[in-house]
DNA sequence: CTTGAATCTGACATTGATGTCAACTTCTAC
DNA sequence: GTAGAAGTTGACATCAATGTCAGATTCAAG
C-alpha cells in the first residue's frame, strides 16, 4: 500500500510516516518512480511506534527496541544488548512512576468532578 | 521563604517557579524590595502543579483546576463550573487511556528485558 | 558602608514530533 | 497523451515548558 492508505489506516499523518522513516523506524520499498510502498506489516509497526512514543520513548530508543520485540507470529529478530537492557529498565521504571502519578492525577480529577456533580444535584 | 529555598525543597527550578507565577498558578507576597516571599503552603502547591503538568494538563487547565481542589485541611475554594467539569472529564478519560497505553508499553519492555535476561543466563 | 550571595526582569535558545507550504514528479483512468 | 489525484523532497513554523544568560537591584552579614 502507499503512504496515503497507511496514513488513513493508522490515523498517523503522512508527515509523521516520512519522519519515522527518516528516524530509521519504518522502512519502505520504493516503486520505480520513487513512491513508498508498504506491506501489511507496516500497519502494526506504526501502531507500535505510536504507542512507544506515547510512553515517552524517543526515536533512538524506539529504533533500538523495535527489532527486539516479538512479532505476533514469531521470535524477535534481535536480543537486547546488556547496555540496551539497562536503558530499557530505566525507561520501564520511569513509565512505572508515571503510571503511579497519572493514577493520582486521575483520582484528583475524579474528586473535583464528583464534588461539582454533587453540588449540582443538591445544595450540600 | 524565598524562591531559592522553594526551588530546593520542591526540586523545581527557579525559572519554572517564576513561570508558574506568570501563568497564574502560584502567587507570592513580595518583600519591600520586590523579592518573592512564599508561605509553607507553596511547597504543596508546587508539587500539585508538577503532578498535573506530568499528567499532560496545560497551564490554563491547571489554573482553573487548582482552586477546585481540596486543601489537605479544608474544602475547595471554588466548585467547578459545568463547562470545566466537561473539560476535566475529557482530561480524565484521556489520562485513563494513557494509563492503559503505558501499561501496555511497560509490559512490552518487560518482555524484551526478560527475553534478554533469559538469553544471558542460558542458551535457550 | 561594603561585599558577595541571592533575586529581579527580559530576552533568546532548546527540544522533538508534527503541521504546513511550495515546487516538482509520478501514477491512474480516461 | 492528458488531467487530476497522490506522492516526493526540502524548508520553515509551531507549541509549551524549561534552560540560560546578561545587567541591574536587593538582601544579609561583617
Amino acid at each position: 500500500m502507499r503512504i496515503g492508505e497507511l496514513a488513513r489506516r493508522t490515523g498517523v499523518s503522512e508527515r509523521s510516516l516520512r519522519y519515522y522513516e527518516a528516524q530509521g523506524l519504518l522502512r519502505a520499498q520504493r516503486t520505480p518512480g520513487g513512491h513508498r510502498d508498504y506491506g501489511e506489516w507496516a500497519v502494526d509497526r506504526v501502531v507500535r511506534i505510536q504507542t512507544l512514543y506515547a510512553a515517552g520513548l524517543n526515536s533512538e530508543k524506539i529504533a533500538q527496541l523495535l527489532p527486539c520485540m516479538r512479532d505476533e507470529d514469531g521470535r524477535p529478530n534481535e536480543v537486547a544488548t546488556p547496555k540496551l537492557v539497562g536503558e530499557l529498565t530505566a525507561e520501564r521504571d520511569r513509565i512505572d512512576r508515571m503510571i503511579t502519578e497519572l493514577i493520582r492525577s486521575r483520582d484528583v480529577l475524579d474528586e473535583v468532578i464528583d464534588t461539582a456533580s454533587e453540588g449540582a444535584s443538591a445544595g450540600r
